[in-house]
RNA sequence: GGGCCGUUAGCUCAGUUGGCUAGAGCGCCGCCUUUACACGGCGGAUGUCGGCGGUUCAAGUCCGUCACGGCCCACCA
């Protein structure tokens, strides 16, 4: 077929071609992977996103490098299979299907009830998983789409089932009173991952608690420091230190050990520190040891307002350098008080409901919410003159990533995965390689994060999730809990293991019996004796009726959405199932995410797997940037600053976009990409400023004309065009495009009646070696470079190629060739064979423009390459990986260009410098060896095609002409005849510079050389390349000097 | 408080195991409508490689330290 200039276009319509393009890939099943025993499976799942909203540029940039490497490797031949899905997200997505409902109709999610609700979020679900996928395949991601699996959906929820049943009948999930973090707006327990520390402005307000009974010595009060007042109607205790004295010792010797290290400025600070500990010793020890005392002989304070009896207790968590030295301990309200009410026995109040308002233990304060309840508890203490003083303070205060709220910690039942041996086994498997993580340093934080082995808190006051399968009875005696687990025994389902249960035991009542608290303590009702908790392996409505009818309750909460989204290696491959698929992909190879949920998803995936598969999920893991924009702030759209990669789709193409993220993809820890508005009227890039991204409007900076943003709420600005937010970062990837694209015009509109054919070697020129050579080179750099997850190095060194060498000197090159009837064939079909290599490097970073001029080419060459021609595959999507052809390395040829390169580009330089038109022929001398002289003479045609420019002189005694710009190279100096075009100012000012700066470099050398040092210890190599360069230099300025005098510069 | 990352041209970033004159893209300056490409071509200018100290014949590269920016984790009444 011929292709002709005029109805060719001159610019890849990707908006049109990627549709049309990825239609096809996805009709004719390339997506599509099965197990095939024949074949090395590949297997990549997806890290599957939130169904909560829309994709953003990261959601991009991993599932362009996911694409990457899995299109590589189904080119290398494996059997490639990427696994798609989505997350159900429990509480990001019920927080904003709630949002809507309240805004849209004025409901809770309680005036809806739990079967509504989820089925709105369904709904929800269905709407925004459409769109993602969507999303996903306008970028061009290869997934198997028919093995799209959902967290939530039946699939998923056997896996969840399955594995809660496990882990509960060996025991590694147990149900505990715990504090938690509550989120009083969403009412439900957040994660510590969810939590993030906010430093609001505060009070520390001292109070004072009457002891009971003084005898005489011993004080009328003690003094506690708060800044959280309300909580005291939760204290169950005042602590002070079992050994203040031995305490301040410590902290003296420790302070004294800091002072010797410390830096000058710090002294100072670390010398106060000790004088304050000294002056504590001798100011308030008596006191403290005093109530020390009292503590150990059980001694009480009067609880104010409450006017209720609280112990004294001795525990380390009172630091004697502390404030007054003693704390208030409320168990049921503080992470740490609630460790000393654990370690002495403590009765644990919790005075809140889950809505944030206090509950009939606040006494008088009860139904008013926390920021009454302060009010109130202040007012009333200075009233009853025990506010002794109250100071302003900057505190920190943890806030719920979700609602933006204030966290109550708060004391409520919840389920735990009990995490020693999992974290172990999870740590065992990076330590000893099984599973590999990239960049490597990345295994630090995993690791430290598993050492803590911190019990996992997988239960969630939601409704959006999978409903934790435990009925449960609360037994209220011994007898009770004996009776029933008797006949659990006898129980023919227990049996089979298709049930299995647990008896929790009531940690209040085992504490308030041995201490007999709850006489005195607050807890007015009778605590029971536990709960008998019966755990469901299947789905199964009459076996749950059965135990319901016996007065067990199914458990309301839902698990942690990551305990779902902890087996997705295995669940979506069909476990517990043994399914051919499981068997055939699992351990998947790589995982592919970004640093954040290294320890939320990764380590849990690794724990997951080894305990329902008996091997890792995965054999590496690699770890990608996180990209900030312009101000090194995080993206999102409630900052404004969030790029749709949707509108970079539309704007610049999906291969620019996936360029751009292949690009950037370095070892890096974070990328900063600036962000721009694009003028919807004259597409004016304006860049983005913290000021600006707040405007609802924005007028172009251009023309002056105003576009609407996301902020936009009036009717007016919303009637305004939209302005998109793009990055012009994306433009590398685009103008790459674009001289790729031009570059194949050229190429398929010069060769018409293209015949395939091998090449002989006689018949190759030296740009053929040359870019052959080349091509090999860069075949092994990308293959290694995908390999390592050098994404970048992918790249730029295709990049490279394709421009600077492909391009500019193998296209330029191969021109005149083209037109000649004698060379034409072997010309065509060294560059249809470099094109359908470049191609297939190129097409995983940039699938779709690859693939239309795949097919274009196969119009123009169906059958190419070399050395002998084959069918070209009817897509590339499922052609072959190239390999590099060492044997097609070649040094010399490459040496020779270097050479020729830089005599081309002295020869530009001097045209350029003296302003001489093109169009004038200009006539050179090189001033060289014989042997440079022989390397470069070959090359005389390209100089003329390619500087207009010939030769009339070479080797090392040339006579330059009298008048003449010279640029002196190592190991040549290229000499310009110029007759009458010389600017001889510019010329001379030229020379000094570089005089001077090969004196520099020369007086450089010259002393590195005359150091006894270097010559004796560095390497001989070393020291005889430092000896050549420097005759070199020192031969470049003696050419320069000779021009300098030549052309009678003033010096 | 602990850990990690970064600091190289105006901007965004490359610089493998220490070793030839530190690079790219964008931007900037000059020239060019040269029949693939102005999303282009040719040429040019621009760097005390964050500071200080050390190891070494030799440091952008290794070590220590400080400063600044960022991220993660843990947090005290």
């Amino acid at each position: 077929m011929t292709f002709n200039a005029e109805d060719f276009p001159n610019r890849f319509d990707h908006a049109q071609a990627q549709q049309r393009i990825y239609a096809m890939w996805e009709e004719r099943g390339y997506f599509n992977s099965d197990p095939d025993p024949k074949r090395k499976p590949f297997t990549i799942v997806i890290p599957p996103p939130n169904v909560t909203g829309a994709l953003h540029l990261g959601h991009a940039l991993n599932n362009t490098l996911q694409d990457v490497l899995i299109r590589a490797r189904r080119m290398q031949g494996y059997n490639a299979l990427w696994m798609p899905g989505t997350d159900h997200a429990g509480i990001a997505t019920q927080a904003v299907v709630e949002k809507r409902l309240r805004e849209e109709e004025g409901k809770t999610r309680h005036d809806l009830g739990r079967e509504k609700l989820v089925e709105r979020i369904w709904q929800w679900k269905q709407q925004y998983e459409g769109r993602i996928l969507g999303q996903l395949k306008r970028l061009g991601a290869s997934c198997d789409w028919r093995r799209t699996r959902f967290t939530l959906d039946d699939t998923c929820a056997r896996a969840v089932r399955h594995t809660f049943f496990d882990l509960f009948n060996k025991g590694f999930i147990y149900r505990g009173k715990r504090l938690v973090n509550w989120d009083t707006f969403l009412q439900t327990a957040v994660s510590d991952d969810e939590v993030e520390q906010k430093t609001v402005k505060g009070h520390f307000w001292h109070f004072r608690y009457p002891v009971i009974d003084p005898q005489p010595g011993e004080p009328q009060f003690v003094t506690i420091a708060t800044t959280r007042p309300e909580t005291m109607l939760g204290d169950t205790a005042i602590a002070v230190h079992p050994d203040p004295a031995a305490a301040l010792d410590k902290l003296e010797a420790e302070l004294k050990e800091k002072l010797a290290k410390a830096p000058g400025k710090e002294k100072a600070g670390v010398e106060a520190q000790i004088d304050e500990t000294r002056r504590r010793r001798e100011t308030m020890l008596p006191l403290l040891v005093k109530l020390r005392d009292m503590a150990l002989d059980g001694r009480m304070v009067m609880l104010p307002l409450l006017d209720r009896e609280i112990s004294l207790v001795a525990d380390e968590w009172a630091r004697p350098e502390m404030g007054s030295g003693c704390v208030k301990i409320t168990p049921a309200h503080d992470p740490n008080d609630y460790d000393v009410g654990l370690r002495c026995d403590l009765p644990m109040i919790n005075i809140l409901n889950p809505d944030g308002t206090l509950n009939e233990n606040g006494g008088p304060y009860k139904g008013l919410n926390i920021q009454q309840a302060r009010k109130n508890v202040v007012t009333d203490m200075e009233a009853a003159g025990l506010l002794e003083s109250v100071e302003d303070r900057e505190i920190e205060l943890p806030h719920s990533d979700r609602s933006k709220t204030p966290i109550e910690p708060f004391l409520a039942d919840q389920w735990f995965v009990r995490m020693d041996e999992l974290a172990q086994s999870a740590m065992d498997a990076v330590s000893d390689g099984r599973v590999k993580i990239f960049p490597p340093r990345y295994a630090k934080g995993y690791l430290d994060w598993l050492s803590e082995k911190r019990d996992w808190p997988v239960s969630r006051q939601l409704w959006w999730g999978h409903q934790i399968p435990v009925w449960s009875q609360i037994c209220r005696d011994k007898e009770t809990a004996d009776r029933l687990i008797a006949q659990l025994d006898g129980d023919a389902d227990v049996a089979a293991g298709r049930v299995s249960y647990q008896l929790e035991l009531d940690v209040e009542r085992e504490a308030a019996e041995r201490h007999d608290h709850t006489v005195r303590g607050a807890a007015k009702v009778k605590i029971p004796y536990g709960t008998l908790h019966v755990c469901i392996l299947a789905e199964d409505d009459k076996l749950a009726a059965r135990y319901e009818k016996q007065g067990y309750v199914r458990e309301e909460d839902v698990l942690d959405t990551w305990f779902s989204s902890a087996l997705w290696p295995h669940s979506t491959l069909g476990w517990p199932e043994k399914t051919p698929e499981l068997e055939y992909y699992y351990p998947t190879s790589t995982l592919i995410t970004s640093r954040d949920i290294i320890t939320l998803w990764v380590a849990r995936m690794v724990l997951t797997g080894l305990n329902n598969m008996g091997d890792v999920p995965f054999r590496e893991v690699f770890i990608h940037p996180k990209i900030l924009d312009g101000e090194g702030e995080t993206m999102s759209k409630s900052k404004g600053n969030g790029i749709d990669p949707l509108d970079v789709i539309d704007k610049f193409g999906a291969d620019a976009l996936r360029y751009g993220m292949t690009y950037l993809t370095t070892e890096t820890q974070d990328v900063r990409m600036p962000v721009q508005f694009e003028c919807p009227h004259c597409e004016e890039l304006i860049n983005q400023t913290r000021k600006n991204r707040e405007l609802p409007r924005i007028a172009c900076s251009k023309c002056n004309k105003p576009f609407s943003t996301q902020w936009a709420r009036t009717a007016e600005d919303l009637a305004l065009p939209r302005g998109a937010v793009v990055s012009e970062r994306f433009e590398l990837g685009r103008n790459f495009c674009n001289k790729l694209w031009n570059a194949a015009r050229f190429a398929l509109i010069n060769m018409p009646e293209f015949e395939a054919g091998p090449v002989a070697d006689s018949d190759l020129a030296v740009e053929d070696r040359w870019v052959l050579s080349r091509l090999a080179t860069v075949t092994q750099e990308v293959t290694d470079a995908l390999q390592e997850y050098h994404y970048a190095d992918a790249a730029r060194a295709l990049y490279d190629f394709a421009w600077d060498e492909f391009c500019s000197f193998y296209v330029e090159m191969v021109k005149h060739r083209l037109q000649d009837e004698s060379s034409r064939v072997a010309a065509q079909r060294v560059l249809a064979h470099t094109l359908d290599v470049l191609l297939r490097l190129l097409h995983p970073i940039l699938p779709f423009i690859t693939e239309e001029m795949w097919q274009l080419l196969a119009k123009a060459a169906p059958r190419r390459g070399l050395p002998k021609p084959t069918p070209a595959a009817e897509s590339i999507m499922i052609a072959e990986w190239p390999i590099a052809d060492a044997a097609r390395r070649d040094a010399r040829i490459e040496d020779r260009f270097a050479q020729f390169q830089q005599a081309l580009g002295a020869l530009r330089e001097i045209r350029a410098r003296q302003n001489i038109a093109p169009k004038n022929e200009l006539e050179f001398t090189v001033r060289c060896s014989a042997e440079t002289a022989d390397l470069l003479q070959p090359m005389e045609p390209y100089f003329a095609s390619m500087a207009n420019a010939h030769s009339i002189g070479w080797g090392e005694n040339v006579e330059p002409p009298k008048t003449n710009a010279t640029v002196s190279l190592p190991g040549m100096d290229i000499i310009v005849d110029l007759k009458d075009y010389i600017d001889v100012e510019a010329e001379c000012a030229r020379l000094k510079k570089q005089q001077d700066k090969l004196a520099g470099l020369i007086q450089g050398k010259e002393k590195k050389l005359s150091n006894a040092g270097f010559v004796d210890k560095a390497p001989a190599d070393v020291v005889a390349r430092e000896r050549e360069s420097l005759a070199e230099l020192q031969q470049q300025l003696e050419t320069v000097r000779t021009a300098l005098a030549d052309m009678n510069c003033k010096s």
